[in-house]
DNA sequence: CGTTCGGTTTGACCGAAATCAATGACGTCG
DNA sequence: CGACGTCATTGATTTCGGTCAAACCGAACG
């Protein structure tokens, strides 16, 4: 019924949906890809706010200005809604509300965990978990032979530098923690983009 | 109306409403005083992962755990609702989900923006921008003579290993830089948990 | 096949914040 | 009043991650 008032978009890896700042004209909803939520800092780096996944939700409803830059992380494909459009469907459609809430309130619980992560954790338990949490979310989608006790391989969605500005970090730490990582034996690196975990656990104890 | 299910519990300061993992029985309005959600770290460090407010609200409706714990920081009162009575109320007054909607996302909002703080500023940008901040959160509230010029004179209401636990800092670089801003002639420190800030727009300045 | 180019790795060095330790200020209670 | 306990400040030292700089690697291209 949504799909009435929406249009679906396709973005190349890459491109930028919304720009930070933008009056907030339009929503959307991730039909396929991984984006981005990014804002940059005074002094020109980048803090990355979060990923979102198919079935999520983007875009800020009932506000004035977007609060972050939307950028496509792999190519994507997304289905777009005008603000004023959404806004009346929505307030029209209760269940449709009850659903964008719980996600909502789903979100900010992840959100919180990864304020745990940027102001308590050390480099290297910020890269433990990330690899693991990034591995949970690829690897049932992905793979077949997921149930080799604890060894999962994958390829990994973002470069050193986007790792870094989800972690906090620069990329030079990334790049040394990883092959700190690899040295101790609880992951491989086949390939700039592909990783090997050899146990999960252990490495989910790195984690902190 | 919704007063009907819910009753009134007054805290006193350091007071825990909610713990850590608790099976998510209740949910909560905040009347009056200020309230933390924070969590544990493996190694029993705390981080603060928000603070609540009146008119906030608490809890995690339509999830099964609580994810942080929450504790008053000063004497508070709430609104306590079953999370039963909620769940089904909210169902049936689009309304209220609507008004809890809207609040989320801004919490959403204002979280990822925190995540900037601790992901990309340093000790002395921290802290500055949670002056600013608890200023205007405090200032309009409390002060009658708000308007003069760029000054403002307040109670801080964190100790300082409360607001190492919200920065993702120590209570020694907390302290240090507090005594640095001072000597900087940016702000006024006539007792602990007093404060006063010289320039409003000077001290946003430091914040990035 | 060699060049180029972007992304990545590695190294040397530096600085900010954590840690460890002592001292200081303030409120409370005997 | 004086002793204690809590919280805060200050200092010395260490450590982790950032910065700057150089080498490396693989893919794309002429």
């Amino acid at each position: 019924m949504l799909n009435a008032i929406g249009r679906r978009k396709r973005l190349q890896a890459g491109e930028q949906l919304l720009w930070e700042g933008d009056d907030a004209i339009i929503v959307a909803n991730v039909v396929e890809g991984v984006l981005k939520l990014s804002t940059q800092t005074a002094d020109g780096r980048e803090q990355i706010l979060g990923m979102v996944y198919p079935s999520d939700f983007l875009g800020r409803p009932f506000g004035e200005t977007t609060p972050y830059g939307v950028e496509a992380i792999t190519d994507a494909q997304v289905c777009v809604f005008r603000r004023t459009d959404f806004d009346r469907f929505a307030r029209e459609h209760p269940r449709l509300e009850h659903k964008l809430l719980e996600r909502t309130l789903a979100e900010l619980d992840r959100t919180r965990r990864w304020m745990v992560l940027l102001g308590r954790m050390n480099a290297e338990q910020k890269l433990a978990t990330y690899l693991v949490e990034t591995a949970e979310r690829l690897i049932p989608a992905n793979c077949e032979e997921a149930e080799l006790g604890d060894e999962r391989s994958l390829t990994l969605p973002l470069s050193r530098q986007q790792m870094a500005d989800v972690l906090g970090l620069t990329i030079e730490t990334v790049s040394r923690h990883m092959t700190k990582l690899k040295n101790d034996g609880l992951i491989g690196l086949p390939g700039r983009r592909e990783l090997t975990i050899n146990s999960l656990k252990a490495l989910a104890e790195r984690g902190g």
